[in-house]
RNA sequence: GCCGAAUUAGUUUAAUGGUAGAACAAAGCCCUCGUAACGCUUAGAUGUAAGUUCGAUUCUUACACUCGGCACCA
């Protein structure tokens, strides 16, 4: 997917094609008033305050079609420059353009314009020669937006578009936005009988389907295989938990609005865990600890209760319930940067035995002036961030640094991915935490025989099962891999009558595997296509030819070939496929 | 939660202020077959609750859920 902001041609033109925009809004509705039309990575949108009047599904060709006849009439685009007090005369009445001059550096004495015709907005610039050149460009979506994204302020209208050189690429791009519809986990969820939601069970709740739950098993057994060989114990708690214990973590004061609310038995007041830490953190306190038996870590497949606003929720990537890819790693000062590094190589290593490419690392850091978001202790934040930054930077991965994004107790680096439709969200997180233990009063007794108080990393390779399933079906538009594919062998007998009890003995001598046996009164044709569709990697046909030879041919989804081998051949492909996550 | 839009069989969808049409799937018959749909038959639907109306699936309102964004976030 092309991403305007990177290419400074497009960019310029998208940032152009924002103030047509904002010239035929301003034509069609005089009273409009506007705030910023910023470029983006898929092309740009505009934050317009109607007065009362709302933009609806009917508005957007009108629009579209004043943008084209301004662009028609090719008025130029000229830039003049102005003094801060010229500009505060010039919007007077508009306070949202006030607004901006007014956050504008006290040393920026001058001011660019840029006008069109009859329209003239406050604009850095660069922009095109003339709107001659937005010829090629489409509205494409609509909605409310917060005025400087705060919900406490007012809601404006917000229109996206998006503008090309040529219609050629236009057309590629909508037919782009058209495939990643149907790559969509939630259409491929359906499609391939993966999950389901119920009105009766709930929204955000969703139940997996047999298929889903051999997936979701997999890859469970798969992340445990790999913790358990670094030395990870996997342990199971319980769901919920004594109100006691989040006041005591400072979850119930810090992400109380994110719980469900709680409930009280016999006296006692329980909630639904949003996060497994406290009951880790329990498990600690459980024993004495040496520093010799640091690190300790511990792992959970840990379902988690969020109590998630009904406009977030997606899918199975945004749910109210979800089993983590928990764990929790207890360190002493010193292992932080072994341990981190760790951590970091377990999720390099299963991204690449995945094949997952399409994904970046944030560092998430604290606004050093926002002391109430943050755990105050300068000495320790920046402890953690530098010890953080120096395993990335020895690692030699690429990062982006995020202020303002950090955790309340501690610095952490997220894996981004971005999704078939709508924005990007964290995968994999690996978080560090200075307060937790202090607050729970953890200790290890160290060399000298003193009780000290460790350091937790807080981590998830999958970030949850859930939403790395989402995402992994989006990554394979659902042709899952072999050893992940809830059938992974799809066998046809060309005639029941003839080949079906040799059929039936090939899929005894593949008992190893997930086979499905088509023994149904279809033709060939039939039962093929509907194989492609379910999206089955390997389908075998069995024929008089194979009967005779004693031999399997096997077609691979979505290949036209078709292979003949002997039966022990074709195991010993389809082991290397499964051992590639092929 | 906020701003919009949508809701028709298991699924994808058509149409309408006056008996809701189709395709795939299902069931039955037929076909006995070599790599993406043989044919025929049957059964199956207007999210929920009010209102307007002689009559509502269609118009209005509320609720539920879904979708596109915003805000929030694994």
């Amino acid at each position: 997917m092309i991403n305007i902001k990177e290419n400074e041609r497009l960019s310029t033109l998208n940032h152009s094609c924002a103030h047509l925009l904002a010239q035929a809004v301003k034509h069609l509705y005089p009273e409009a008033k506007f705030w910023v039309g910023p470029v983006i990575s898929e092309g740009f949108y505009y934050d317009i305050d109607l007065g009362d009047k709302v933009i609806s599904e009917e508005d957007i060709p009108l629009i579209e079609k004043e943008m084209k006849k301004i662009s028609k009439d090719g008025k130029r685009i000229v830039r003049h420059e102005i003094s801060k007090k010229e500009a505060l005369e010039m919007f007077k009445d508009d306070p949202y353009k006030i607004d901006l001059i007014n956050r504008m550096d006290e040393n920026d004495t001058i001011i660019s314009c840029y006008t069109q015709g009859d329209f003239t907005d406050l604009c850095r610039g660069p922009h095109v020669e003339s709107v001659k050149e937005l010829k090629y460009f489409k509205l494409l979506k609509f909605s409310g937006a917060y005025f400087k994204g705060d919900s406490n302020n007012k809601m404006l209208q917000r229109i996206y578009g998006i503008c090309f050189e040529t219609e050629e690429e236009l057309n590629n791009y909508l037919q782009e936005l058209e495939d990643a519809k149907m790559r969509d986990h939630r259409k491929l969820g359906k499609d391939l009988g993966i999950f389901v939601t119920n009105d009766l069970v709930g929204k955000g709740l969703p139940m997996y389907l047999p298929n889903g739950y051999i997936i979701w098993e997999t890859l469970e057994n798969y992340i445990k295989g790999k913790e358990r060989k670094l030395g990870y114990l996997h342990v199971l708690t319980p769901p919920l938990g004594n109100v006691e214990l989040y006041k005591t973590s400072g979850h119930w004061d810090h992400y109380k609005d994110n719980m469900f609310p709680k409930m009280e038995v016999e006296g006692e007041e329980f909630v639904l865990r949003p996060m497994n830490c406290p009951h880790h953190m329990m498990i600690y306190a459980n024993s004495i600890h040496s520093y010799k038996d640091l690190p300790i870590r511990i792992g959970e497949i840990a379902r988690d209760c969020r109590f998630e606003a009904s406009g977030a929720l997606k899918g199975i990537e945004r749910v109210r319930t979800f089993c983590q890819n928990d764990a929790h790693i207890f360190v002493t000062p010193e292992q932080i940067e072994s341990e981190f590094s760790e951590v970091v190589n377990l999720i390099l290593e299963v991204y690449k035995e995945l094949h997952i490419t399409n994904y970046h690392f944030e560092l998430s850091l604290r606004d050093k002036e926002d002391k109430v978001k943050y755990y105050p202790d300068d000495d320790m934040w920046n402890k953690a961030e530098d010890t953080l930054r120096k395993v990335l930077n020895d690692l030699n991965i690429d990062y982006v640094e995020k202020i303002g994004e950090a955790a309340f107790y501690g610095p952490k680096l997220d894996v981004q991915v971005k999704p078939a439709v709508g924005n990007e969200y964290t995968l994999s997180t690996c978080q560090l935490d200075f307060c937790l233990p202090m607050k729970f009063n953890l200790t290890y007794i160290d060399k000298d025989g003193e009780k000290k108080t460790p350091v937790v990393l807080h981590r998830a390779v999958f970030g949850s099962l859930d939403r790395f399933i989402a995402y992994y079906l989006e990554e394979t538009k659902g042709a899952l891999p072999l050893w992940l594919s809830p059938v992974q062998i799809n066998i046809i007998p060309v005639n029941n009558e003839y080949h079906l009890e040799y059929a039936k003995l090939i899929k005894d001598k593949l008992s190893d595997y997930r086979v499905k046996l088509d023994d149904r009164e279809e033709k060939l044709g039939y039962k093929m296509r509907e194989s492609v569709m379910n999206k089955i990697p390997v389908t075998l046909i069995l024929g008089q030819k194979e009967v005779d030879n004693q031999n399997v041919s096997y077609r691979l989804l979505g290949s036209e070939e078709t292979i003949t081998l002997s039966l022990d051949e074709f195991i010993k492909f389809i082991e290397d496929k499964i051992k590639n996550k092929d």
